[in-house]
DNA sequence: ATGATTTAATTTGAAACTCAAAAAAAATAT
DNA sequence: ATATTTTTTTTGAGTTTCAAATTAAATCAT
């Protein structure tokens, strides 16, 4: 019997209430107290009582009224919002040469990053653990904070992680396998941290900040080294029960295809991941080697065939993928997300045109497509924005408790 | 912004805690007060107050006790559990030449089954709702009742279907596409009628009977005349956003590759299909012909190599096509669900192995695969499943409605 | 047998919650 | 100034849930 759930929690049964109206203070960025009404359901007796709650713990506050514009009749209108001072947070993602570290305020506003290259990708626990207070201490000097000023840290890795656990069963930043890294890194920093695959991460940050603000159902798909997808159905990250679903990268799409890093054939990855390619066009345009992806580019555009047979067919495979997740999830959105579009050539209308041919046809709008460049800090942020989320989560409940 | 919901609806909050309570009896077929309480979370006092209710409007009725066995200290627990008299209901599978149906109590004890032949495969609305009609009286018929004793009827169909709009965008029944079925049924039939894909009806019968019961999370995977697939996500079916995703058999397996009946190429279906394999024996075997599967299973005992590797590699696509499923969705379980497993070449522990040498590794238990033989009225349950989901929720609602 | 003990179910009374309706607040329109 | 409009707050009633107390129904011990 999974089922479980009480009626209504010991001590403090508003608790549900009083996330649902912060959400959507945080998804409207400013909204009046008739609209959560609205927009909830809630009636605005309920709404003025909650709020009023939230206001005296400082999460939300209200907008100075705009004097401006067209005035309306009757008592005006007091926006809310998310009050930024209520908490900072801290956003890390380990990639294999630098930690990038964000810091944020409890809106989500950028106060300060920082890129701290690392020496190696893979370390052991402990060495990862240093490297990551110390990127954090170096990203709150610069900010003029310090850690202990941090209510929580997000944290992002490569890698099959069970959130809900903190454990890392494998990670490319580390050397062991099989770790229960929260409680590492917990003995390191003075906040709790929050811990997730990064592409995890993204949907997260898309879910709060960017093109998922206005839908619950979607999927994000992101390339860096390797392919990544975060799945959101009702509003939650859909993580699989062990936590470690979503892993649309090492998706099969050829029976006995070419070699993934993962060890397995045929994964989506190996056809479409930057090493992928690289490796392919070593081996088979004999005499020009490409040691960059910028150069196999480059030589597609100058109308090598071979460059472009790699790049087409990497585009294809893309495609297909694309239009299995739409045939499995049938989401109302896809996001391509990107750092900085370096993979624009996997983002292109043309891969879009041809995974709308082997999506299931249906009298119906195929899901909206978007592409969504983020700049260098994304993954950064996305770790923030799943920190600004657990946080607020930990304080709805300390206030439960201390109503109780 | 698509959050919604009230805290409480307007009359009677109480609603949720029914259904929990009802879902709880239901899953334990017999379970005491104390018991649901444990289950639930809800306190005693209130599993006390709502099973009353249950009681008082017939839908639970409690269980004479069971002196029997090694009896224990203190008073003794009354076990609870649905009333099967509570609720007439009818499930019905439409296929290509046959409506199977099947009428089960509340509970869902199957109480009378029929099959009728169909003429034709492909018809117009009109022409399939009388038909359903007729089946249905006919099987009402057989178990000494009249179709104004049902309470609710589930309807599955292959096809390309909306449940929640009860939209027929496309099925292999119809002659029309885009319909607006329910209506049209509404209007043949004196009780609700409720459409689905008959994969997702097949996953609802495994979660209220079968081996999703204990668990909350899994995947159902059916083949048929094509392959079908349901998920079920934190108890619920997910339908995607328009109600046509999880179209595992049309999840492109291969880059041009075998042409499916759905018109694309590389189609799951296009390799493990029955008329697929057909196909290609027909084809590739040159002077022998198979004009069914088991001609073809035979050849394969008799070591014809052509009839092996065509059962061969449809093997290897579906034990590929169910590790893709893995990686993505990492569910608890996956339940392999058949009619009769005639196709239990697909169903075998070979598949099995394979696809778990294509699942990404992690050193977790990989999700239990369960092979699961329904019988003949597999799909007839299903819909029956359905039917007694729905009625049960449309009960409670009224509940709601009457206290208030 | 009979009372003690144990466990399940029910009753009771208090606390919490939500909401409709009324009241208050704060603006514009006339 | 006064009326009107709209938002927010207050008030009071009605539900709901739960902890604690009570009742019910059995076994255990003597």
């Amino acid at each position: 019997m999974a089922r479980s759930g009480r009626l209504s929690p010991s001590g403090d049964q508003r608790e549900s209430g009083r996330q649902q109206i912060l959400d959507v203070i945080r998804a409207a960025e400013s909204i009046a107290r008739i609209d959560i009404a609205k927009a909830t359901g809630v009636s605005p007796a309920t709404v003025t009582a909650i709020t009023a709650e939230l206001l005296a713990a400082g999460l939300i506050e209200e907008v100075a009224p705009e004097s401006s514009s067209e005035a309306r009749r009757g008592r005006p209108r007091v926006a809310l919002k998310i009050r930024g001072g209520a908490h900072l947070i801290a956003g890390l993602k380990v990639s294999h040469h630098v930690i990038s570290t964000v810091i944020t305020d409890f809106v989500g506003e950028e106060l300060a990053s920082h890129e701290m290259p690392l020496a190696q990708g893979r370390m052991p626990v402990p060495v990862l653990c240093s490297q990551i207070r110390r990127a954090l201490e170096l990203t709150c000097q610069k900010g003029g904070f310090t850690i202990d000023d941090l209510s929580g840290v997000g944290l992002g890795l490569a890698g099959m992680i069970d959130a809900e656990r903190s454990f890392i069963y494998w990670s490319s930043s580390l050397e062991e396998r099989n770790v229960p890294f929260g409680e590492a890194i917990a003995r390191e920093l003075p906040c709790p941290v929050f811990l997730d695959n990064d592409a995890n991460l993204v949907a997260k940050a898309e879910h709060l900040f960017g093109e998922g603000r206005t839908c619950d159902n979607f999927i994000v798909i992101t390339i860096e080294h390797g392919v990544g997808m975060g799945i959101v159905i009702d509003g939650k990250i859909y993580r699989g029960t062990r936590g470690c679903g979503a892993e649309f990268g090492h998706t099969k799409v050829h029976l006995e295809g070419a070699l993934c890093q993962c060890g397995q054939r045929g994964c989506l990855e190996a056809y479409v991941g930057d090493y992928a390619l690289l490796r392919e066009a070593n081996i088979s345009s004999g005499s020009e080697r490409h040691r960059t992806l910028a150069s196999l580019f480059q030589a597609a555009e100058k109308g090598d065939s071979m460059a472009l047979s790699i790049l087409d067919r990497a585009r294809r495979m893309f495609a297909m993928g694309l239009a299995n997740v739409v045939n499995i999830f049938d989401p109302t959105k896809i996001i391509l997300a990107g750092a900085r579009l370096s993979f624009d050539h996997l983002y292109s209308g043309k891969v879009i045109g041809e995974m709308r041919q082997w999506v299931v046809q249906v009298d119906a709008p195929l899901p909206e497509v978007i592409v969504h460049d983020w700049g260098d800090l994304m993954w950064a942020k996305g770790a923030a924005a799943y920190g600004i989320e657990e946080v607020t989560a930990r304080t709805v409940k300390e206030l439960a408790n201390a109503a109780a």
